[in-house]
DNA sequence: AGCACGCCGACT
DNA sequence: GTCGGCGTGCTC
């Protein structure tokens, strides 16, 4: 990009972001008042106007100066960002390959990207009359309003804390504060303090846990916290924020998903009297703009959030906590595709505030950046209370027969377990009855027509179901093919797995958790609920188990198959496969009841199993990172994918063509061209998806700097490639799955 | 991403 | 003779 000199130095520019996929910003003339860095600007652009973020100010122009147009009007008065969060969002977009203006408006909460005042600051607050308190105690009320009381208890909540614990909560809060149950309030501009009596005694584990991370003091620091399932890290999150808050500090919190937000917040409440703001995509847009004004503004002292809360601006910063860091939804999928732990480290060393990662089954990448000595570890071992891990029995399948999936030493275990009066845990991460319907005469399967794939039976609503598209049909009668009635399910889902144990346990409640089955946003916390009391019950689940939920004490934990896992064409599948098992397998047991695992798998043998049950996740992970290695993969190489799709196979294949021809002659340029590797292209490990082909180049290299060179010098070529209609690509930098 | 300009087919 | 298809190029 030539730059113009101008030929007077103190006439100003302003160079500005806009919404748009585009990979440049546009300069603009001043226009009357001075618009700062970080402050919204509404400008003339083409034929019509936009809301655009101002960068910089800057006395040259991309462009000559006879072509630039005014800022039509200056929309805040208070920029929205400071120069360290743009700078940060900058750095972010150069290195996902983020074109600049979709990284600044995705910072941005949904109401202030369209150009609107920022919403009033009557942060709406409620909390319980003394003639509530009353009720909620005498138990007059029931369903929601009932649980809304039993929420606010004796303090107060803000309208976005409450949209979180208790969606729905406003048709109860106006049926309450028409009876004079409740009323609403203002915020409390009291210091946050932490209540009283709310602080449990550390074991001595936490305790030299906390020493070690509080030791290094305050500045940028990577620690992980590696500690498995009820060994308390939420507990050593909590002091480390009680430091923060203490020392007039903001804590940020990222837990990676929705899901997991409602019991952060009662574990933030419980400790702290506190401001805190919840950010995620459930939230109404002008709540969420609220919540991240007050994260701006100073007064929130801890935000809380999904991937996105990462962009939250945090003027007095002095944590960040990323929980379940090993978790793949901190990876944005599509559009702008960063990785929301690694944006947390950034802003971490540029905010030089420390950042604890914290995971019972760390990632390769936050191993390895261990081993490397950039990240301090601590580790718990043991389980508050005094939980024994529980041992894993593995079920040899080979050669058995199998009622619906289920060996008969698996259900031996399940019967042992209702006949004790205790809680089960079914796991298969396969939602629907069975992933293939297929004919028993002529051997045809039902596929989907726009990807080729296998549809999902789904018995209960008689219809076949695509998981990668969407795609649905009515579950026909016969073989279409040769229509014979000889369809038969073969393999199991989680729908299939109720069945059969519902009709095996006809008096022991089956509860199915599954995204089928929580489509409904309180449907988990109802089932939770179910299981309270602890009888005899049976739940019966996929990947959502694995989450970091806090479920009830289950004493019996059985995994029903993993072997998909132990053969996929994703390099990432063992890392997560060990993941899975030993979260889920961490479920198990409770204070005065053992726990016990039963793992059913064809290859008892497999090494990743093996070495995983015999060492546990630590034996496993070194296995892995041996053989990621070994091959070059991460995190001892770094990936970087091209991808594209489109319905015209020429068209798509011709782009790739010039994209790698584009790469290859870059290549040619540099000093030494050998240091990157490039795969393809080739087709995508689904290539075909919702009628579209799909095709990627791999880029790889063992060093980070060349392959981000390349890159940068490459993504302007693919800018400028003609781009025909209907193709759509995007580069993927460490891509965390293949498809 | 929009949105206009621009050059080839079936219609009042 | 025009309305309209979407290919191509630009937006400071």
């Amino acid at each position: 990009m030539n730059r113009m000199r101008q030929p007077d130095a103190t006439s100003m520019i302003v160079r500005v972001a806009l919404p748009l996929p585009l990979p440049q910003t546009f300069d603009y003339l001043p226009g009357s008042g001075v618009a700062q860095p970080g402050c919204r600007v509404r400008v003339p652009f083409g034929h019509s106007r936009k809301v655009g973020v101002v960068l910089e100010a800057s006395s040259q122009a991309d462009i000559a100066i006879e072509r630039l147009k005014p800022v039509e009007a200056l929309l805040d008065a208070e920029p929205l960002f400071d120069a360290g969060l743009l700078a940060d969002l900058r750095r972010a977009a150069d290195y996902w390959c983020g074109a600049i203006g979709d990284v600044v408006f995705g910072a941005l909460p949904l109401g202030l990207r369209e150009g609107r005042a920022p919403p009033e600051f009557a942060e709406e607050c409620w909390q319980a009359t003394p003639a509530g308190r009353t009720a909620c105690d005498a138990r007059t009320r029931r369903g929601a309003s009932a649980a809304l009381l039993d929420v606010l208890g004796d303090t107060t909540w803000t309208a976005n804390e409450l949209d979180s614990l208790l969606p729905g909560w406003r048709a109860a809060s106006r049926r309450l504060a028409s009876a004079g149950l409740i009323e609403r309030t203002h915020p409390t501009r009291d210091p946050p303090r932490v209540r009283d009596g709310a602080t449990p005694i550390l074991t001595d584990e936490q305790a030299d846990a906390l020493a070690t991370l509080l030791s290094a003091g305050e500045g940028f620091r990577p620690c992980l916290l590696q500690g498995v399932t009820g060994s308390g890290k939420t507990e050593i999150y909590l002091r480390l924020t009680e430091r923060a808050i203490a020392a007039g500090k903001q804590a940020l919190w990222l837990v990676p998903e929705i899901g997991l937000v409602p019991q952060a917040l009662r574990r933030l409440r419980a400790r702290f009297d506190a401001r805190i703001a919840v950010l995620h995509s459930n939230l109404a847009e002008g709540d969420r703009a609220r919540a991240w004004l007050d994260a701006r503004s100073g007064d929130a002292a801890i935000v809380l959030g999904t991937r996105s809360a990462v962009f939250a601006p945090l003027p007095r910063a002095g944590l960040i906590v990323v929980d379940e860091e090993h978790d793949a939804s901190y990876k944005q999928q599509e559009g702008f595709r960063y990785h929301a732990r690694d944006f947390a480290l950034m802003r971490a060393q540029s905010l030089g505030v420390p950042v604890v990662l914290g995971s019972a089954t760390p990632s390769l990448e936050t191993l390895a950046n261990v081993d490397a000595g950039r990240y301090t570890r601590v580790t718990l071992r043991s389980r508050v209370h005094a939980r024994p891990p529980s041992p894993v029995h593995v079920l040899d399948l080979r050669g058995l027969q199998l009622a619906h999936g289920l060996s008969p030493a698996l259900l031996d275990a399940l019967d042992a377990c209702i006949a004790r009066g205790e809680q089960a845990l079914v796991f298969k991460n396969r939602r629907g009855y069975a992933p293939v319907l297929m004919c028993h005469a002529c051997g045809w399967h039902a596929a989907c027509p726009r990807c080729e794939k296998p549809l999902t039976l789904y018995r209960g609503r008689r219809q076949l179901l695509c998981h990668h598209c969407g795609h649905g049909e009515r579950t026909p009668e016969t073989c279409p093919n040769c229509h014979a009635s000889a369809l038969i399910p073969q393999g199991q889902g989680t729908e299939r797995l109720e069945e059969a144990l519902v009709s095996r346990y006809p008096n022991v409640p089956v509860l199915r958790v599954d995204r089928d089955s929580t489509r409904r946003r309180d449907a988990f916390a109802k089932v939770l609920d179910k299981l309270a009391d602890g009888k005899p019950a049976i739940l019966v689940g996929t990947q959502m188990l694995a989450k970091g939920h806090d479920l009830p004490s289950l004493t019996t934990v059985a995994i029903v198959g993993v072997d998909e896992g132990l053969h996929s064409a994703d390099f990432h599948a063992g890392e997560r496969l060990a993941q899975l098992i030993v979260q889920v397998a961490g479920r198990a047991g409770r204070a005065d009841k053992p726990g016990e695992v039963w793992l059913q798998t064809h290859e008892p043998d497999h090494p990743l199993l093996a070495t995983l049950l015999k060492g546990g996740h630590a034996a496993a992970t070194a296995l892995l990172l041996g053989e990621r290695l070994a091959s070059e993969l991460p995190p001892f190489a770094h990936l970087a994918l091209l991808r594209a799709e489109s319905r015209q196979r020429d068209a798509l294949d011709g782009f790739m063509a010039s994209a790698r021809g584009a790469l290859a002659s870059i290549q040619r340029l540099q000093p030494q061209p050998a240091r990157i590797r490039i795969h393809g292209p080739v087709a995508a490990p689904m290539p075909l998806r919702a009628g579209r082909h799909r095709v990627q180049l791999l880029l790889e290299s063992t060093q980070r700097a060349p392959l981000r060179q390349a890159l940068a010098t490459w993504l302007p070529h693919l800018h400028a490639l003609p781009q025909p209609r209907g193709l759509r690509w995007s580069i993927d930098v460490d891509p965390v799955d293949l498809y």
